[in-house]
DNA sequence: CCTAAGCGTGGTCTGCAGTC
DNA sequence: GACTGCAGACCACGCTTAGG
């Protein structure tokens, strides 16, 4: 989608980007091929032409900490089927309160379409081990974690650079209308989750946090099964999100493909 | 169920630039 | 000059998280 992608320029919006594709450019190379278009003046055709070659650069050379600055982060969705296999599914458990009022992350949930991996407060978690792994992925997919989990992150762990683009399925599904949280999104797209964890919210993850410091072992698995369900469920939903984005940008899939 | 913080969204307005 | 299309600022609102 990127690469058929103009409205990430400015000055150009999504009205005019779907004037490109309805004049027959579908592309970015269509684009810098085509002499002049009638509805952009010739200036500005140039001067979009060089910053088209400038983000070809940037995703040639996976400058995703460029490109995601670049890209307005309401749009960072697009580079989705070129990152995807890059991605990196990320969801925290807190213990409820702001890092400002002593609250801490309990748990990190983090899978990569392979393998999920938790890192538990007092176990594995630490700064450079974050640093580490998130330092090998291009995309960050997340449920509202750019109101809540990248800011506590970020808070928590400041060393850590967390700027990668960013597909927050919350923010999209609203767009395409879909409201609720992610239990809700989770039935709309009917993906399961084990009987164990149906019904189970965020504040019975700071509930068996509290059990699991009392001594109960069960309660800290129960506890990463139920992070894990959420994690590993983001990669499901990005799929069945995307192609639905891109539909409704307008573009004319069944042509172009 | 209400509250709070944090942040994005969408609508509206204004100003600017280009076209006819 | 009227019109179009854009960016940016502003504001109200919506949605998430979780606590109490």
């Amino acid at each position: 989608m990127i690469r058929n992608s103009f409205s990430i320029i400015r000055g150009i919006g999504e009205r005019l980007e779907r004037r490109i594709w309805q004049s027959g450019i579908y592309t970015w190379d269509d684009f810098i091929r085509a002499c002049e278009l009638d509805f952009i003046p010739l200036d500005m055709k140039i001067r979009y032409d060089m910053e088209l070659l400038e983000l070809m650069k940037l995703l040639e050379d996976s400058n995703v900490r460029h490109l995601c600055r670049v890209i307005k982060r309401r749009e960072h969705w697009r580079l989705y089927d070129v990152l995807r296999e890059d991605a990196l599914c990320l969801d925290i458990e807190t213990t409820g309160l702001s890092p400002e009022a002593g609250g801490y992350v309990t748990v990190v949930g983090l899978y990569d379409c392979k393998e999920y991996i938790s890192l538990v407060r007092g176990f594995e978690l630490d700064s450079k081990r974050l640093k580490n792994i998130i330092s090998n992925y291009k995309c960050l997919i997340t449920y509202n974690g750019l109101c809540f989990d990248i800011p506590f992150l970020r808070k928590t762990f400041p060393e850590v650079f967390f700027e990668l683009p960013h597909f927050d399925l919350s923010q999209s599904a609203r767009r395409l209308g879909i409201k609720g949280g992610l239990k809700d999104l989770e039935r709309h797209f009917h993906i399961n989750r084990n009987h164990r964890l149906t019904g189970m919210n965020g504040y019975d993850a700071v509930r068996l946090w509290e059990q699991w410091k009392s001594g109960s072992e069960e309660a800290l698995n129960l506890l990463i099964e139920y992070n894990k369900a959420d994690t590993i469920n983001l990669k499901k939903l990005a799929d069945m999100i995307y192609p639905l984005l891109r539909e409704s940008t307008g573009f004319l899939w069944t042509s172009q493909g």
